[in-house]
DNA sequence: TTAGTGTTTTAGTCTTGGCTAAAAATATGA
DNA sequence: TCATATTTTTAGCCAAGACTAAAACACTAA
């Protein structure tokens, strides 16, 4: 059974609101990511669930299937491997390649996803970040790190934060730290586990232990 | 004033059939190009005569205006240009490419076409010997020539034929010799100018002068 | 000049993926 | 438990792009 674009983008909204398949999904929910109305969510689901990519009990909100994690998967490794082709030999900017990915991904052609992932080494992360699923749709997550468990010149990138309450997120975007920010440690200062981090190849910050321990990052 | 895929393919159908934006073109050859029943033809070309890329006149026909050949050529060159980075880059075989091109020449992304030209140096054709227009619409057409004008060793791809006879071209489906076909000069015979010709790289043919001189070629 | 023939358009229908407004079901809390 | 609030679905509508059947038009040949 084949999917449309259209429903290939509902059904990857939906794993990536279920957490990876685990938890179920409302329909308001799928409208907000989607950026459409509830009436027409409910009409998709009704679809997606003919196709048996997601099971659906009305007004109790979807699950996706083992078939539909299969299918959601295919479509985000295309997804990053676009991704990666664009940064790696178009020269894009990490921000710039998110819109163009979404609409390469829907491009049907099985050889080409080969060739490109071939011809890109086999990629495992994309340039966010995000694991790149196999053909098989397995995934291998990338080891995040926490900002203090970091030594002096190593290179990352943030991904995520621990505290995400509205005050620390004030923080950091007070001091230009932000998810995707591409950072290095200068310096950790031995007696209060202090660092001084390079942000985007031009900011110099200082933080203290208890945020560094707050930010999560990814290695390069 | 932005086409939708479907409008786009038509205008590049209409492109073709009208030699270039030289002469008018049918309803009836729209459709049966498109692979549509004329009934869906009239329906679109009401609508891009309404976007000013085709002028119409009920039941004479359309001709492309000037915007509307500007747009097909930039599909016209987004196709190539994809196809070249298919086979260059993907491996893929020349015959291989023209389904997934016709995606492809669908994505929107000034940006991407820019970068991909310049990924692939810019290149002039396309791997079918099409001329790839350049970002203002301008085409280089390549030079063709006779087999009996190739000199030894010269390799290249046939891309016509002369005589269009129906004899003709049956002698050259029975010998193995067809549009496309990649070929190489392996000798001239000084006395006739009769020539021996390897077709892709597997077959030798023998030609009288008089047939080398009706079949045209490009140099690669 | 007109009848016939083939081409093209129109009218009406379908599917997909949107929308709004109204109805129905579920959840909450007094 | 029952009234109200929230969520979700249904009903009806629209646009794009297909289709079939029927009507309108253009061209040709008598
Ligand atoms: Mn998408
Ligand atoms: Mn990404
Ligand atoms: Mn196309
Ligand atoms: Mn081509």
């Amino acid at each position: 059974m084949t999917l449309t674009t259209a429903e290939e983008n509902y059904l990857k909204a939906i794993y990536h609101l279920s957490d990876g398949a685990t938890k179920s999904v409302s329909t308001n929910d799928v409208a907000a990511e989607m950026k459409t109305k509830p009436a027409s969510v409910s009409d998709m689901l009704r679809k997606l669930g003919d196709k048996e990519v997601i099971e659906y009990r009305k007004y109790y909100g979807v699950n996706i299937t083992e078939e539909g994690k299969k299918r959601a998967l295919q479509t985000i490794r295309k997804h990053r491997l676009w991704e990666v082709f664009l940064v790696e030999k178009l020269q894009f900017a990490w921000d710039e390649v998110h819109e163009v990915a979404e609409e390469l991904e829907h491009i049907q052609s099985p050889l080409l996803i080969q060739r490109l992932d071939s011809y890109l080494n086999f990629p495992k992360f994309d340039p966010h970040g995000d694991p790149i699923p196999d053909e098989y749709g397995d995934v291998r997550a990338r080891p995040r790190l926490a900002l203090n468990e970091m030594d002096i010149d190593q290179s990352g990138q943030i991904v995520a934060v621990k505290d995400s309450s509205a005050a620390f997120l004030k923080y950091l975007d007070k001091v230009g730290a932000y998810i995707g920010a591409r950072i290095k440690v200068l310096d950790k200062v031995e007696f209060d586990g202090s660092m001084e981090i390079l942000v985007d190849q031009k900011k110099t910050l200082f933080m203290s232990k208890d945020v560094a321990a707050n930010i999560l990052a990814i290695q390069s």
